[in-house]
DNA sequence: GTATAAGTGGAACCGTGATTCCGCTTCGGA
DNA sequence: TCCGAAGCGGAATCACGGTTCCACTTATAC
């Protein structure tokens, strides 16, 4: 998808080189599914069983590698957030959506140490995608009753990127956690909590003004 | 706490040596506040007016000087847990303890990147004692029908870890956005919670086990 | 079957940052 | 005041991973 993937048309890439690719794809998926964010380019080209040039003619950065990966990976939960709007019961949307991002997260512990670093593919198509639908569930949800008014889809955001970094905390019964700790924020989120928030809502744009300030912090990564 | 804070015991330290250290112990502990875990020992040593071999020789390792900035900056909490489980209303004791925890973070960057994620320097006697108080305030406050009773201390451990990651990710406004947030859990956590959660109450045994299996993953660190 | 450009493997290279080493400086006791 | 040991600075070293390069192999067009 990081449009490479069509280089066939200007310059019908040979077959075996295709192949590899593809090899290589695959190999880094499974490996950053078991590993995390953490494998090397050198695994990866020998699970792939091709060389370390071969990788990094592909991909040539770590980082595209990634990207590549979670574009692929983040496509069906897309799928699933296009679903969850669709749903008649907005609540129920809100549930849905969650879970299925819970679930995948499950699925790949690289997938989940991502999510819960954010922001750093930030450009993908797929993340746009995600972060409109995201904010129209949300929205929904609210009009209809489900969640409290003074919460911003970024704020959702940050609380699912704690979830999600509680998980991987929690390793081998990470899985099981994860559904615990978002029942128990989605319960914090009803409308009839009886606190009310300090601060303001957060939205995209002002989490990127926040960010922009601080000289990026966080988590790994180049 | 690293047993050389009192090497004077034995070997009476010189007096300018014992001040280097308290210099770069300073030093070290405003770069952390203000540039979180990738402070480098070059920075340090700079900003402490000695050499690196000067930092080097006082923490052989990155991971010691953190573990002693930690223990200098836990300190203060512990002493606000305790004060937490003499209050005379658990529920306040819990929001109070609670409280102190995300005033500390909001004060080092560091710290709040280091709870985030947490386990790194579990041994540290600080932490025992924290662990053991929480355990205790947590108790106390499911005894007073203040929070649902399916919740284990590593549970609120994880959950807090979790949202202190979400607050590093806000940069420039995570001081509010963890206030936000704990608020959300607390909320989440009270015992007129709809929903029953899956699995089951976390303990510290369950978590060491759990994480015993995976090869420890998660953050950054050495 | 051959020519040739595309693709390959993996050793060498590079940047980053922690840690070590050692000749020189300074403290502090006599 | 002087001496030996303790401490110092900071250049050199090491470890680690990503990225580059190039002599060699192989698919494909003719």
């Amino acid at each position: 998808m990081t449009a490479s993937a069509h280089a066939s048309i200007d310059r019908p890439q040979r077959a075996d080189a295709r192949r590899n690719r593809e090899r290589v794809l695959v190999a880094a998926e499974e490996l950053f599914a078991e590993q995390g964010l953490k494998v090397q380019m050198a695994d990866v080209a020998q699970r792939a069983g091709v060389g370390v040039g071969t990788v990094c003619r592909n991909f040539p950065t770590k980082d595209e590698l990634i990207g590549a990966l979670l574009d692929d990976m983040l496509t069906p939960l897309a799928v699933a957030s296009e679903a969850a709007l669709a749903d008649p019961d907005p609540a129920a949307g809100l549930r849905s959506y969650v879970e299925a991002m819970a679930d995948l997260q499950a699925r790949s512990r690289g997938l989940a140490e991502q999510m819960s670093a954010q922001f750093e593919h930030d450009q993908l198509p797929v993340k746009l995608t995600l972060r409109r639908n995201v904010a129209a569930i949300l929205r929904r949800a609210q009009d209809a009753g489900a969640v409290r008014r003074d919460i911003g889809p970024a704020d959702l955001a940050l609380l699912f990127c704690g979830i999600a970094q509680s998980a991987v905390l929690a390793g081998h019964v990470g899985a099981v956690q994860r559904r615990r700790y978002l029942t128990i924020v989605l319960d914090g989120l009803r409308p009839a909590a009886p606190t009310p928030l300090p601060g303001r809502p957060l939205g995209w744009a002002d989490l990127a003004r926040a960010r922009a300030v601080t000289g990026r912090a966080g988590s790994g990564s180049s």
